[in-house]
Order: C-alpha cells, then structure tokens, then sequence
DNA sequence: TGGGGGCACCTTTTT
DNA sequence: GGTGCCCCCA
C-alpha cells in the first residue's frame, strides 16, 4: 500500500454537493477533520448519514485515499450498509474501503499479517463459542476440577470479560485470580490460551487482546499502522469494551484524527463488556476534543420524543442532550394495562389487523420484548391468525448443529491439526468410534505431541483400538484424506456435497424422525448453495466465524418484525409495541440483581431505545399475571411506566391495578406502583388467586366470535354447520352443531380440538 | 456404545 | 413450560 504525499494532502476542498441538506450540527460533525472528535448522535438525529458523508467528505476532498482510512462499526450490517452509502455519494471511483470493517474482522485482518509476533501461523482458526465451551470443559476435566459447581459456561465468562479489558492471564488482579475454583482462575485461563496456540485458534476476544498486545509489545509495527492510518472513524462508541477502547487508543495515537460517534443513552451491551465510561470520559481521554451533539431528530413525533425523553431524564451518568423534533403533534403513546400474555398478544395482533386494515404494510411494524421467551405467545397469535410475521436475530444459522457439524468436516479436510474439528464429527453420525476410543486417541495424541487425527492414524495400526471402531476410524480416516485430494479440484460447493453425502451425514439427517429434521437438511442445502459464492475454503471459514446472519435477513417481505430490544437498535418504524413493561420482566430482575443501579440504568436506556424505534406510534402493554417458566406469576407495572412524562401518555387499563378492581375504567397520570397496586383490592384479589399457582379468570370476559364465511345456506340468520367462524380467543374454527343460541365450535389450531360449547354470536 | 428417562437450568448476545 | 445434559441401564 502506498502513501499519500504531502502535497495531497495540502489539495484544496473542491465543493461538496453532498453536503447540501445536512442541518448546521451535522454539517459541523462532517467538517471538523482534524483532531478528536466526539459526535454525540441522539436516536434518530442521522447518525449513519453523518458518518458515511463524513467518509465521502475525506475522500472526495482528497484529504485522504480510501486505504488510509480505519472505520469501525460493531456489526457486518453496518459496516456494509455504510460501504454501499459512500458507494453511492462518490460514485463508482473508489474501489471501497479495504479498512472498513468490524474491530473483529479488522483486528484478524491485522493479525494474519502479523501472526508469528504472537506465536500464531497466520491460516489460524477462529473459534466459535461452542467450540470454546468444549475445550474448558476438557480443561476442567483434565485439572479434576468438579465441573457442576464450577461450570465450562462460568469460566468462559470470566476469560471472556478478562479479555474485554485487555487482560492477559498474568495481568489478573488479585480478586480476578480468585474467581474460579479457589483459586485457580489464572492458571485455567494460561492452560487455555496455551492450548489454544497449541491448536493454531483464536477466540473472538483473543483477535481484539492477540492485535493490541501485538502492538504494545512491537512499537515498530504499531508506527507502520499509524502511518497508514490517516482517519479513524468509530461507530457507536457508547458500546467498546476496555480492549477496544485500548485498541483505538494506541492506532489514534499516530496522527490524533479520531472521531467517534455514539450516544451514551443508548449503550445496552454493559452486560458484554461495553464501558459507558469510554464516551462519558472521552474528553478527559482527548484532550482538545471538539465535541458535536447532534439533537434534531428526524425520526419520531413531539409525544414520542418527549415521553422517550423524559424517560431517560432518570438517569444520572449520562451526558445530556436536548432532542427535538419539528414534527409536532401526533399521537401520544399509549400504555395498555392488560390482563395477561395471551390477552396482549390477542391486543397487539388486533392493533396490527387495524392498521393494516387502513392500508399500512405489516413491514411498518414491529413487536419489541425484553427477552427471547416472551416471543413465543405472539408468534402463537401470528400463527393462528396467519398474520405474517419475521423473527430477526432468531436461532443463530451458523450456530446450528448441523452447520457446525458442516463446517467441522471442511475444517478437517482444510488443517487435519484441528483437533476440535476432529473429535466434533469422528463419531457423527455413529460410526461406533465411541467416547473410549475417542479419549484413547486424544491421550496418545497429548503423549505423542502430534494432532489427534495423526495419532488415529498410528492408533488404527496397533492394538489399542480394535473391533469394529478400528476398522470405522481406518474408513473414517481414509475418506477425509480422500476429501482433502478432492478439495483441489472441486469447487466449494461441491466438496461440501460430497464430503456430507459420502460421510453419511445427509444421510443420518434424512433417517431422523423427528420433526425438525426436515429443516435441518434444508439448512445444509442452504449451506451448501451459499458455499457456492466462495472462492476457497479459507476464505468461507473467516466468513462465517466473523459473520452472524443478522445480515441475511431479508427485509422486502410484507411481514410483522418480532425481535429483543437488543436487536432492534438502528432500526425504525412506523409503529412499534412493547410489550411486558412488567417489574422483573423489565427492568429484568436479573439484571437488577447483578448490576444493581448501574443496571436499572441500563434497563432503562434499553427502554428508551425501545420508544425512540417508533416513528408514529408507540404502545407500551403490561399484564397482572405473566406465565414465566411454567409458572403464573402476579405481576405489577414496570417502574418505567411511571417514570413517563403524563402529557405525552395516553393510558388505559383493564387489570384493575390502577383504577382500584376490575373493570375497565381509564387512569390518566403517574402512580406510585408499589402503593396503588398493594392497596388496590383488585390486586389483592388477584393476588391470592395467583398464589394457588392458577390464575383467575379475567375480569372482563373480551372474547367473541364472528361469522367470516357461510357453508351452510342461510348467510343472515343464525348459523349453519360447516360456517366459518373467527374467534376472538381460539382463532378460526368450523361450526359442527347449530342449536339454537348454542354452537359447538371446532376450532384449528394445530395439535388442538379445543371444542367451546356454546357462545353468543356477534354478527355484524 | 447408544438410547431413554430424570433433572437442572432458564436474559440480553452486533463479534 | 421446555430443553439440553447427564447418568444409568440394556
């Protein structure tokens, strides 16, 4: 890569259209080149509009050429969106930003280079989260640690959240030594990154650690980096760990042009490492920083952006901005007590049908929960109601079983010294080369000092091994050195077909019962059809290690968007749900109990992340009972509801917490929670009803069912067998029996013949 | 060696 | 409630 003279640098600014429209703030953010800078970036105040401009800005000027520049974002998504966005406002001239990326994706593009400085060879692996799990365990297992009490699960975590502060094992504070079984943390967490130079891998935070301490250690190598980068950008600042933070720290280092952006209200990964503290103490950290807030939102409503506003007002480590809004008016948002979980998911789809019965697309919506499990009672109700509906950030592509298994035989075929690869398929399918003779083997590899594959190789030669699991491994082995030959003439996708036919594993699947099996082979087709997009195996490998598929979702489809708060940041739309604004659900008492205040507060930026979403509309929705792990659980309103800013609130309830008992009269205004809940006779009723482990029956019986088709002949009257009815409760059913005012109703829902005797009809 | 039953666990998760 | 994991038994 070449530098850039000094004379390019010194060009004169030609004129920048792309600069038109941007208000004063953002214009101030795309300018201010040189130097620290901070842009604090309200929700909604186009962030990613003044980062990709400010990109387009460097070059078109000729400030700098494309290779010189550092961006950094958190997710693929957004390094790729802001690739195609720079794309576009300097034309087909740049042939992309090689460094733009993520800090993962950078930092192992950065370490290839220079793998040997950290006694790696550069074709490394990277490791997923399972493989890591399984290779504690064996380090547990291995020290005779009992590992129910002190869990694989547990110790990745510590290692993981010592990584996130650039910690090596010798690094370790005293109390960090003595996090893990008595005592033994340090030495766990030196055996595993051992072994993991042993095995030629890296975890994902070992690309962040394995970069930055490369760098401290080899100033000659870190002055060549500084050289080459002219510009760092950073996205979402708010959300680095210590290591990151570290990491910028030492590449800004060179010429001082940093400027990250972020916003500190919305930092909801503390859980994964991230520091607020990073953005709050900016700069202290750069002095001479030039600070820009952005606090025009271009988002959302007056009533949406003040209730969110006023939300976040509670919380005390937090910069300050002032966001506001030329889009005054609107609705305000509204806030639902409801009965329980089924009920609110009956009420959010039916809010749903509404609108989308006044012509707005199902796209513009979105059902945003705190947690993963409280999905299912929609996705229940879509099903039922056949609405349409897409969950993003779902069960993991590549995290599936059978991927992994994919990928583990292609890791095989690639580096036979990938022992994790080796002992995730020897046995899968069931080959009869059981748990002994896999303990056997990785013993004789241990003592040998070779790959476990090689030492199968001499095993199946002796007697140390015999039977019929000699004679699969001697098979076993002989297919993948047949692979391996195969994988130099064979195209990706090809091999992948072949390796998973001839090793039976298409097979075992198509064997399999169950009912997910079906989809588990379609997922391998899907693999094997994206493989076909790759030039090598190496270079698919880093793709999905470092790539989640977030990506791959595809949002053209007219479908309601189900997803965790988590997920939905960046995101926007029209309207917008949030459900289960319950105590213990959210805040999540979990979350309270580990963190305390720091993570209420955390919570409750989750919350207004969750408000700033909406476009149009917002509706919070809470319940009195919530079934949580099987159990009824009475429940009292989030302590966010209270914390809303009444005038921008419309509030109705039909659980009686605030209005005294059941019943459907509406509240207005704020309420302690704790106080009219436990004084309400209402809660109390409920209260004890919830205590036998059953619910009561809700206060205002909400269900009814209407005639949508008629089979029978008469299409007035009453109803005739065979018609077609809607229910408000148990969805679309078949009437079996008309007798008189009584019908006996056969209602759809799969797996179920739920029969109600009799109702009373309500026919438009 | 492998399957079935009992049992503990249960957040969020861009990489 | 439901899933994944472990142990025990055939």
């Amino acid at each position: 890569m070449s530098n850039l003279s000094i004379s390019d640098m010194a060009r004169p600014a030609p004129p920048s259209p792309y600069l038109e429209g941007l208000n004063p703030e953002q214009r101030e953010a795309v300018e201010a080149v040189e130097g620290p800078v901070l842009v604090l970036a309200g929700a909604g105040t186009g962030k990613t509009r003044v980062l990709t401009t400010r990109l387009a800005h460097i070059l078109a000027t000729g400030t700098a050429q494309p290779w010189q520049i550092l961006a950094v974002t958190f997710t693929n998504k957004a390094a790729r969106e802001m690739k195609e966005r720079v794309g576009r406002i300097i034309g087909e001239a740049v042939e992309g930003v090689p460094w733009l990326g993520t800090f993962h994706s950078i930092s192992a593009q950065i370490l290839r280079r220079h793998a040997e400085l950290v006694e790696l060879k550069s074709n490394f692996t990277i490791l997923d989260t399972d493989d890591q799990l399984r290779l504690l365990k064996q380090i547990i297992q291995a020290e005779n640690i009992d590992e129910k009490r002190w869990t694989p699960r547990h110790l990745a975590s510590l290692i993981d959240g010592w990584k996130n502060r650039g910690l090596l094992p010798d690094q370790l504070g005293e109390e960090d030594k003595w996090s893990f079984a008595e005592g033994r943390g340090q030495g766990l967490y030196q055996m595993y990154q051992d072994r993991l130079k042993t095995l030629n891998c890296c975890d994902f935070g070992d690309l962040l650690l394995h970069t930055l301490h490369m760098f401290k250690d080899h100033p000659d190598v870190l002055a060549e980096y500084h050289k080459k980068f002219r510009y760092v950008l950073v996205d979402e600042y708010q959300d680095t760990n210590v290591s990151q933070y570290l990491w910028l720290r030492l590449l800004a280092q060179g010429t001082g042009n940093i400027c990250c952006v972020g916003d500190d209200d919305q930092s909801i990964y503390g859980w994964r490492g991230a520091e607020v503290d990073n953005i709050l103490r900016f700069e202290k950290d750069f002095p001479g920083a030039h600070v820009v807030r952005l606090e025009r939102n271009y988002r959302s409503t007056e009533h949406i952006l003040a209730a969110a506003s006023g939300l976040i007002a509670a919380n005390r480590s937090r910069l300050g901005k002032t966001l506001w809004t030329e889009d005054s008016g609107g609705e305000k948002v509204q806030v639902r007590g409801i009965w329980d979980g089924e009920a609110e998911a009956r009420f959010v789809a039916e809010e749903i049908e509404n609108w989308s019965s006044k012509g707005r697309a199902y796209s513009d919506s979105a059902v945003l929960v705190r947690a993963a499990w409280q999905m299912r009672a929609f996705e229940d109700r879509f099903i039922m109601l056949g609405l349409p509906y897409k969950v993003i950030g779902g069960p993991r592509f590549f995290e599936r079983a059978e991927i992994r298994d994919a990928h583990a035989y292609l890791r095989l075929v690639r580096s036979p010294e990938d022992d994790l690869a080796f002992e995730r398929i020897v046995n899968t399918p069931k080959r009869g080369i059981g748990d002994t003779s896999v303990q056997k083997i990785a013993m004789t590899a241990r003592a040998m000092g070779v790959p476990m594959s090689e030492a199968a190789r001499v095993m199946v030669t002796t007697d140390e091994i015999r039977g019929k699991a000699r004679t699969a491994l001697q098979v076993f082995l002989r297919d993948i050195d047949r692979w391996r030959e195969q994988a130099e003439h064979s195209r990706l996708d090809e091999l992948a077909e072949i390796v998973l036919d001839e090793s039976g594993y298409t097979a075992m699947w198509r064997e399999d019962k169950t009912p997910q099996a079906a989809g588990r082979l379609e997922n391998l087709k899907e693999l094997v059809r994206s493989m076909g997009e790759w030039d090598t195996l190496e270079a698919y490998l880093e793709h999905v290690a470092l790539v989640t598929d977030a990506d791959r979702a595809s949002d053209d489809d007219d479908e309601v968007s189900l997803m965790t708060l988590h997920g939905a940041k960046g995101l926007e739309f029209p309207l917008v749900f949030l459900p289960g604004w319950e105590e213990t659900v959210f805040p999540s008492q979990r979350s309270l109990d580990e963190g305390g205040t720091r993570s209420l507060e955390e919570e409750r930026r989750l919350a207004y992340v969750g408000i700033t979403r909406a476009r149009e509309r917002a509706i919070i929705t809470f319940t009195a009972n919530r079934m949580i792990y099987g159990h009824w659980q009475a429940v009292i309103p989030s302590r966010f509801i209270d914390e809303l800013p009444v005038d921008h609130v419309e509030a109705k309830s039909e659980t009686g917490y605030y209005d005294g008992g059941p019943g459907r009269e509406s509240f207005t205004g704020t309420a302690d929670p704790m106080a009219s809940s436990y004084s309400s006779p209402g809660w109390k009723r409920y209260q004890t009803n919830t205590q036998s482990g059953r619910k009561s029956d809700p206060p205002t019986i909400n269900a009814k069912a209407t005639l949508i088709e008629s089979g029978g002949s008469d299409k007035t009257g009453k109803w005739q067998a065979g018609d077609r009815v809607f229910h408000d409760k148990f969805g679309y059913g078949t009437v079996k029996k008309a007798d008189g005012a009584k019908y006996t109703v056969k209602f759809d829902k799969a797996g179920e013949k739920k029969v109600v005797e009799s109702f009373l009809r309500d026919l438009p």
